[in-house]
DNA sequence: CTGCGTGCAAAACTTTTGCACCAGT
DNA sequence: ACTGGTGCAAAAGTTTTGCACGCAG
């Protein structure tokens, strides 16, 4: 795939908007980030390692042109943050996201699953309802294979 | 079914709590509302129309017992106001929720649907993954029927 | 140069908490 | 009476906004 961040910069451009450091660190931090979903204030902490001087204000700023972009996908894990994960899709297929999340209640972590099953739901959904699906989210609550087997040890 | 508010009654008593009329108002705006998903100013306001000298943080307060009794359901529409609904589920049946919604990107209106296809996709994350799901979460963006039409017209 | 973007601080907003008073049991 | 509940106001926490300065184009 082609690097994001010369996606961004090219988006940028294209809308007359001006490339700063301070953006391409903030996308940067999103792309780098093995465990993903993080919070405004996370993203501060890490861009703040490399670029003391940035403003929270701009991570919020940017996080927003990023989401208008599509480049970062909105998740809300009902935990009274807002977080941000760079978005997995193609070049133009910018409806329908794939948030599926499965957050685990045991140590917390979120896993992500591809989920072909939810067509089929839409395409009934569509049928009954003549309801228009445009996108959609998904989150499952429960226990990992790891905290699974220790509940079951107790 | 049995009157939800004497089954709100009957859970405080068991519990040594008191049966306030707040505590009874709050649960009546949202047994009476039609269009569910209130927010909790959106809930005092309701209530104040009743009891003007009512606060907002009863109702806060008031909101968090009944989820925790499982009578209501948080929900999260992810404009940055938490949302809630009375449960829909019978007595006992205090885990596995149903929070299927379809959220319409036109008039804003949120329609709740049954889905029995969930179960399957359940059982699918169950064997691949060893995820054992508990609850889950489906929401639905696009346009409902009328706006659907709307949109087609234009 | 011109104007968009940034940092800082203050504001805005939702939700929580401390405390004195009040009401249900 | 006792104890938990309420209202008010202040606090806490996240996100937004206004403004002067600075940097990208």
């Amino acid at each position: 795939m082609p690097d994001k961040k010369d996606r961004f910069k090219m988006l940028l451009k294209e809308k007359g908007l001006k490339v700063t450091t301070q953006r391409v660190d903030i996308l940067e931090a999103l792309e780098i980030r093995p465990d993903k979903h993080l919070t405004a204030e996370e993203i501060y902490e890490i861009v703040k390692e490399k670029n003391p001087d940035i403003g929270l204000a701009t991570v919020y700023r940017t996080i927003q042109l990023l989401a208008e972009l599509n480049l970062i996908d909105k998740l809300n894990l009902g935990d009274g943050y807002v977080r941000y994960e760079i978005g997995n899709m193609d070049e133009e297929q910018k409806t329908h996201h794939h948030h599926h999340h499965l957050i685990c209640l045991g140590c917390g972590n979120v896993l992500t699953f591809q989920g072909d099953l939810l067509d089929t739901l839409e395409g009934q959904i569509q049928k009954t309802m003549g309801f228009e699906v445009v996108d959609h989210e998904v989150k499952m609550y429960g226990y990992c294979k790891d905290c699974a087997a220790e509940r079951g040890k107790e």
